[in-house]
RNA sequence: GUGGAUGUAGCUCAAUGGCGGAGCAGCUGAUUGUGGAUCAGCAGGUUGAGGGUUCGAGCCCCUUCAUCCACCCCA
């Protein structure tokens, strides 16, 4: 064979997903599309390019290193890749005011560029899924993104897990009871936001060495790593802190919040306020959730809350908008790993292949073919001119798990054998009764 | 951006500076109307690329590229 003139190969932090893989994905998506759809959310689908001024506004300095620009020869605009489905977002919202109603409840399922060197578990071009509920300044709307992400995850089979949520009122409020603010109080975020890498020791230990004096590193450690069952916590914090506006004021919505998921009868053992929990430095502006797989103890899958102020970017008048992002990648790893695909989860889409033996047979193969499809069921006809035995080896490496052979004896008789490959089980089947003999043979 | 490791068949990996191999996958047959298991056989290579040392380099040296891991970052 000659020596192929093209290196077949992936740009750097790129993947194919292959039909077994891509199968699992969309298994995946797919459920997370249908809770989505349970709560109300509805599809958006925006450009992977987004004019590179309406990316620039958001994020700091050295993102335009890891935004990938897109070049056409002819262009005259400055175009680059989206680097996340908020921006996108909140462009949208505010370029259709007409269009759109408010509360305005969207999911986007998409990949998204990032130019970052890839590690394990992270590429440059992945999926991320957004559900966020623009214009909704009730806590209500954070409780339902709450209660969608157990919904979720709990249909997706993880057997445990925790929303943590928290506000970020109350980070500031503790930075401003321990007199911090600016550039110290954005190392103090910093190093709390790695309690779970490093832990409370690590923590504490930074906090001093950024510093902070003793006394007060420990009375903020004191104040984040209370750990009382449900709205104990909040209660623990009000009697500490609460004097400070903006303590009571996230006091408060976490209440609400509280009240909200009891009522909607989200299990009280789903969520959990965790006041270690930082979500980066973002644009946060009130409560802030992440998720986290807790048996075995596999990190966080979902992250978001409440940022009243991006939308503004677009538009006059900002909209108070929260929302979350599943992180639908590492979902999917997980579910290997836990092993929470459906028992007979396969590697095709193929529910019977049609077996040929002959030219003279290959018309009623042909035909057996179709009516196998006109009763809904995924068939694949073999398509080379190949020993039976060798036709029943691609059925079974491909994991087809029914196959359905007729030659000049069946043909003369007016039936079909069927033969299930996971246990060799053989039935013989009147020609008009195909589809339910499938079907028969599938479901057992 | 910093540091470390690794590049040999489609894949996973062997090979003291001295004839480049195995397992898996593929193909053919044992078995022309029945898959998996077994056995026999076949095919598959610019040892990432370029240079250097050497009688001789997959192996040593230099350069470069790629991949992986850790750090930085993570809106």
């Amino acid at each position: 064979m000659a020596k192929p003139k093209i290196e077949p190969r992936l740009p750097k932090g790129m993947r194919d997903f292959l039909p077994a893989q891509m199968l699992k994905r969309e298994y995946v998506f797919n459920i997370v599309r249908e809770v989505f759809h349970l709560y109300g959310f509805e599809p958006l689908q925006t450009p992977a390019l987004e004019l590179t001024e309406t990316l620039m506004g958001k994020y700091g300095e050295d993102a335009d290193k890891l935004i990938f620009n897109a070049r056409h020869i002819d262009g005259k605009e400055d175009l680059s890749l989206r680097y996340d489905l908020t921006v996108p977002l909140a462009r949208v919202v505010g370029q259709y005011q007409n269009d759109i109603t408010l509360p305005f409840k969207r999911y986007q399922l998409s990949p998204v560029w990032r130019a970052e060197r890839p590690q394990r578990g992270r590429y440059r071009e992945f999926y991320q899924c957004d559900a966020d509920i623009v214009g909704a300044p009730s806590m209500l709307a954070d409780a339902e993104i709450v209660s969608l992400i157990v919904t979720a995850l709990k249909r997706l089979g993880f057997p445990q897990f925790v929303v943590k949520i928290n506000n970020r009122k109350l980070l500031t409020a503790i930075g401003e009871y321990v007199g911090l603010d600016g550039e110290p109080l954005a190392n103090l975020y910093r190093s709390i936001d790695k309690f779970d890498k490093i832990g409370a020791e690590g923590v504490h230990e930074e906090l001093l060495r950024r510093g902070i004096d003793p006394a007060v590193a420990a009375r903020i450690m004191e104040l984040i790593t209370s750990k009382l069952p449900g709205t104990g916590q909040l209660d623990y914090l009000a009697d500490a802190i609460g004097n400070l506006p903006a303590a009571s004021a996230g006091i408060g919505e976490l209440r609400e919040i509280a009240q909200h998921l009891q009522a909607a009868n989200v299990p009280a053992d789903a969520y959990e306020f965790d006041f270690t929990m930082v979500r980066g430095l973002g644009y946060y502006t009130g409560p802030i959730f992440e998720t986290v797989i807790t048996e075995p103890n596999l990190g966080s899958v979902t992250g978001g809350g409440r940022y009243d102020e991006l939308v503004g970017l677009f538009r006059g008048d900002s909209l108070p908008t929260t929302g979350t992002s599943l992180g639908i990648e590492r979902i999917i790893d997980l579910m290997d790993i836990l092993n929470l695909y459906p028992p007979q989860f396969g590697g095709t889409v193929v529910q019977v292949m049609v077996g040929v033996f002959s030219d003279e047979t290959r018309p009623q193969a042909t035909a057996l073919a179709a009516e196998l499809r006109a009763g809904e069921i995924c068939t694949e006809l073999y398509l080379q001119d190949r020993a039976i035995g060798k036709q029943m080896s691609y059925a079974d490496k491909k994991g087809i798990p029914v196959v359905a052979l007729l030659g000049s004896e069946e043909i003369a008789q007016g039936i079909v054998k069927l033969k299930r490959l996971r246990d060799g089980v053989e039935v013989t089947t009147r020609r008009d009764e195909i589809v339910s003999a499938v079907r028969a043979l599938l479901g057992g």
